[in-house]
DNA sequence: GGAAAAAACCGATCGTCAATCGGTATTTGG
DNA sequence: CCAAATACCGATTGACGATCGGTTTTTTCC
């Protein structure tokens, strides 16, 4: 899933955890980049048909929202890498975590421990059925 | 760094190891899905000038081989992902950790772990300075 | 209920880039 | 030095995001 520049901002900009419909959408970006309301509808109404974003009718206006956070939706992308270059899930998780390996903290590194451990225990959970 | 269709494949068939030349890597790609030699010289040249072949001139033709390996160049894919989307290594990390979580094996999980141990060592190391 | 306003929707154009391949310029080996 | 092999150049096509004008649909409100 290879975003634009402009749908990648727009994205951006919902993971604020905002609700907006395409006016306020075309208000904040008008200031900083320019461009129509037009414009700002029809990245709105792409991202709605790619399921990244979720949308509402309030009034007259639609009102979008992320249909997915940050977090979920990077992992989307790596995963479409790793299928992309046949990579299966671990090692596209250890190519991550070898080329950020210099630049995490050690808050990070525990962040992701305490993950793995969490695994671990729905693993032994499994396990017991 | 997107890359097309051909160009994935191209850098798949470098991936396992080989060193070949246009004409080569023609013969191959000819028989799964045709193309003809120019198609594949400029894919090649594509794939140099992005820096992801490395090539050089043996006899009257070029010899080319991946400049990385897959894990190498998955890394700097989900690296650019992080930059794409304003997300610091850490959460990139854990975005593809919390995504492919259930899919790991105990293998998998272990082989992680062993790379974070290196990386606590790297630190100690580090600290004696 | 009908008109004005607001928003959605449609369609055309432009720019970028991969894929494709014909044609021409080089280079190399004999 | 010539012929064959290869590289290089340039044009075309197909996707797709960005952009926006124009038209249709929907809402509001008098």
């Amino acid at each position: 899933m290879q975003l634009g520049e402009l749908e990648k901002q727009v994205l951006q900009y919902f993971w604020k955890g905002r609700t907006a419909d395409a006016k306020s959408v075309h208000t904040h970006f008008e200031k900083q980049r320019g461009g129509t309301l037009n414009t700002i509808q029809s990245t709105l109404d792409r991202l709605y048909k790619k399921g990244l974003l979720r949308r509402e009718k309030q009034g007259h206006a639609f009102h979008y929202q992320a249909a997915m956070d940050r977090q979920a939706f990077i992992g989307k992308l790596i995963e479409g890498i790793g299928e992309d270059y046949s990579a299966d899930p671990g090692s596209t998780l250890i190519a991550a975590f070898s080329t950020f390996s210099e630049k995490l903290s050690n808050e990070q590194i525990e962040a992701l421990e305490k993950l793995i451990e969490a695994r671990r225990e729905a693993d032994a959970e499994q396990a017991d059925k």
